[in-house]
RNA sequence: GGUAGCGUGUCCGAGCGGCCUAAGGAGCACGCCUCGAAAGCGUGUGAGCGUGAAAGCGUUCCGUGGGUUCAAAUCCCACCGCUACCGCCA
């Protein structure tokens, strides 16, 4: 949820991210007339209440020919507070829907516009001029037995896989040495619950627009996650911080589930679009005027991960109407991938600012001792996905894989996979 | 899954229809005392919302949600969690 108190003191503001993510800047007005008829349905409760409490005590202490006809005044009194109390829970309510439904402000940084509205902010690395027989991510996975399609489609269906042998051993490699550079950086490892109940799903604004991405589990009322930021944003829920330390981060290591519903035909081959895979996500929470520097943090870990697998990538400052309702602004990098002669997104960095904590009621103490509300931020450190990048880009003639060298200790020193047929 | 007991403020813990505006203790903060400290003494000690320039005032919050009542931490119901025992089980 956006800031309240933002959209009383400068609507403008409100109304103009709206424009820029395409949505509808009247939104806004609605909110200011909840918020306005919310106050007054408050203000006429309390009074009531506070009526009806002092006679109460009165009661009490009356003599017993005095007290029928109190009770009978105490008992209008009570259907008053009744009527009042009802229409400040409407009120409320309406204020709550018209609260969430308006994404959050988008940074003024943020480049205006649609999906194709990106910026460009660099490119690392040269895409890498292959010679002789090319073969695209599958095809050498298959060759490796690292990626095994057919048999995950038997078993669980379209967009499942299995990783095996070295594909496994790969993927181990990866999310270890993720974890470990994000321990180097302070960050807390994390192995989260994937079944969250509705309101962790909710608090992280994944049941919005998006919610037909996601998996439930009707009969236990339980959804799977698409990424670890749900559980770790879910973890302080309800809680006052102590961030006089600097930030508190978290790296979560988790298997993700997305329906994928809507991306039929996309991404058909392989494990470039898949219902599961896994992933390690940087989270941090930290006080609103630090996210921006932690959002660079987060991105430049990002980028040294995929320096690290030595991949050629650009970086990209996404445009408002491709942010996620709850970001600011989001930076991706993507990845060379040769057979496609595109780059693909490989991570993906949110500034939330303090739209999430404020959903989820998360916050910290100012220097005054005062609770505020915390900000919050993600990004990705490894995931699944990365392999196809990986396997595509370090690629030999013969079939074979060199091991990027980072990845080498972490795979009992293997420096080049080598086809198995 | 079954049965029983328990869920109170930062923590421990009392309260079991109106005097709860939640006892008492611990912790913490500030002050006094002291050369300094400990001890002792005193004062203060949560969050949300509303109102106000502020101090303040009002209101909500005793696991969660309902209900009974003029009035609920207190009575009733459901749910959740914890603990113990039983059953089942990788």
């Amino acid at each position: 949820m956006i800031d309240l108190r933002l959209v009383r003191d400068n609507p403008d503001a409100a109304r103009a991210s709206q424009l820029a993510r395409g949505a509808d800047p009247a939104a806004v007005d609605r909110l200011l007339a909840a918020d306005a008829s919310r106050r007054a349905a408050v203000a006429a409760a309390d009074e009531l209440r506070a009526e009806q409490k002092t006679f109460g005590r009165s009661i009490g202490k009356a003599s017993p020919e005095d007290r029928p006809a109190l009770l009978t005044r105490g008992k209008a009194l009570a259907a008053e507070v009744d009527e009042a109390e009802s229409a400040e829970t409407v009120a409320q309510a309406e204020l709550t829907a018209a609260h969430k439904i308006i994404d959050n402000v988008v940074s003024t940084d943020t480049p205006p516009g649609g999906e194709q509205d990106y910026v460009v902010l660099k490119h690392v690395g040269e895409p890498k001029v292959l010679t002789g027989k090319v073969r695209d991510h599958l095809e050498l996975g298959e060759g490796l037995g690292a990626i095994d399609m057919e048999r995950g489609a038997k078993v669980s269906g379209a967009r499942f896989y299995f990783l095996k042998g070295v594909g496994a051993q790969l993927q181990f490699a990866m999310l270890n040495l993720a974890i470990s550079r994000a321990l180097a950086n302070g960050f807390t490892p994390m192995i989260p619950p994937v079944l969250v109940k509705p309101e962790s799903m909710e608090g992280g604004g994944f049941l919005g627009a998006h919610a037909d991405e996601v998996y439930k589990l009707a009969n236990d009322d339980l959804y799977l996650v698409g990424t670890s930021e749900v559980p770790m944003l879910a973890y302080h829920a309800d809680e006052i911080l102590d961030l006089s330390a600097g930030p508190i981060r978290y790296a979560g290591w988790s298997s993700c589930f997305r329906r994928e519903a809507g991306s039929y035909g996309k991404d058909t081959k392989g494990i470039i679009r898949v219902h599961q895979f896994d992933k390690v996500e940087m989270f941090s929470y930290v006080r609103p005027e630090e996210a921006d520097q932690e959002h660079q943090r987060l991105l430049a870990m990002e980028e040294e991960m995929l320096g690290l697998m030595e991949l050629p990538y650009r970086v990209i400052d996404t445009a408002a109407g491709d942010l996620g309702s709850s970001a600011a602004r989001k930076f991706d990098c993507e990845a060379w991938v040769p057979t496609q002669e595109a780059y693909r997104e490989l991570t993906s960095t949110s500034n939330c600012t303090t739209y999430q904590a404020r959903r989820m009621n998360i916050r910290y103490r100012d220097e005054n001792g005062k609770p505020q509300m915390a900000a919050t931020l993600n990004g990705t450190l490894a995931t699944t996905r990365w392999i196809v990048a990986i396997l595509e880009n370090h690629q030999q003639p013969d079939g074979s894989v060199v091991v990027p060298a980072a990845l080498r200790p972490f795979m009992g020193g293997l420096e080049v996979l080598e086809p198995t047929r």
